[in-house]
DNA sequence: TGTACATCAGTGAACGCGCGTTCACTGATGTAC
DNA sequence: TGTACATCAGTGAACGCGCGTTCACTGATGTAC
């Protein structure tokens, strides 16, 4: 085999956070080995350790990971007009519920970082994570100009969101959990 | 060792029935061991299968068990007068956060029952528990006498609960966790 | 009520397996001259 | 630009460990008479 290029150990890296990122949503830190991973990057698991320093590091730097993206693909909807129903929309969505592994990471994540140690890396990327999907729904439109008030309204239309894509997904493919996405669906939509 | 009496094999079987309804909600089902719960009841580990046939079964029975616990402690407060926010009160406290392993079923849950397989037990106890809930939350007072509109607006405030119950407890011990509990209590108190 | 025997709850060792992590080794890559 | 050598990404076996499940065995419990 031999040595990899600096490029190709840095592609390597990032398809083992990728993956990571996907399959840790998907199925939960317990779900998911370091052979899982570094086979995504068809590579064994013996060279892991040249890369992170932990699994529960790698679970951090994917978290990070998992957040960005999901942040970085709803960015261009600040401000445009109707953003926020068309976030609603996708948001609970039959689509998104079953793609976890591609979808929020907050609802992803949350009983992960509920249940990380208290200095697990995870849970540090959780809580900041949390914080800018918080600031990215403060500034859709259609929320008041007094800016607590406008974070308050966030808090509750985010955890709502949350609940009833949980709930969805934990009764997948029932009557269920097609009425928990449209009822909160047309609730929500109706909200600003 | 020799055999146990009937009434000694119920009372353990209770007690492990009773540990992992309690241990499944603190770390899920990857987080307990079958020598964790048969430890609850101060049994070694090679007579589970005496009272269970797989932990499958047995995560099934203790899901039944910790929505039927929860409901039960909640039951007396139907048509009680301020029952709602009560309730709210309870669900939404740093208590609650922090208890999770006694707590309510289907945020505790909810997660676990997503990644379930199809015919896990697990999946169909949680799905009969959650329309319990439902259920409940229909009956408590101030919701409109029409049961379509009480029933929409109860799955509302259900993921609502749900979801800041799951955030703050993915933030436990940090000032965001308490925000997200204050200013949604705030909220849904006001709504009925 | 007492005795003989069948039942079966619980024990503890063993099964095969996968886990996270370590390590001696390989050999292409990167660097120094 | 070419050569010698150091670096280090990746390999694959091994580490100790815990997992769910099975099983031969023990001996008190439950039952039949």
């Amino acid at each position: 085999m031999g040595r990899s290029s600096r490029a190709d150990a840095a592609l390597h890296r990032e398809q083992i956070v990728t993956a990571t990122a996907q399959l840790l949503r998907e199925r939960g830190s317990a779900g998911i080995s370091v052979q899982d991973v570094m086979g995504a990057a068809g590579l064994s698991h013996g060279g892991f350790y040249k890369h992170f320093a932990s699994k529960d590091e790698l679970l951090g730097i994917a978290t990070e990971t998992a957040f960005q993206s999901v942040l970085a693909r709803i960015a261009d909807l600040t401000d445009r007009e109707g953003a926020w129903d068309e976030f609603v929309g996708e948001y609970l969505s039959v689509d998104h519920r079953d793609s976890p592994g591609t979808g929020c990471a907050n609802t992803a994540l949350a009983t992960e970082s509920a249940r990380a140690a208290d200095d697990a890396p995870l849970r540090a990327a959780y809580a900041a994570g949390l914080e800018r999907m918080i600031e990215f729904l403060v500034g859709l439109k259609g929320l008041p100009d007094d800016q607590e008030v406008a974070r308050r309204r966030a808090l509750v239309d985010l955890a709502t969101l949350v609940g009833a894509l949980t709930m969805a997904r934990a009764t997948g493919r029932t009557p269920l959990s097609g009425e928990i996405l449209e009822t909160v669906r047309d609730e929500l939509a109706s909200r600003r």
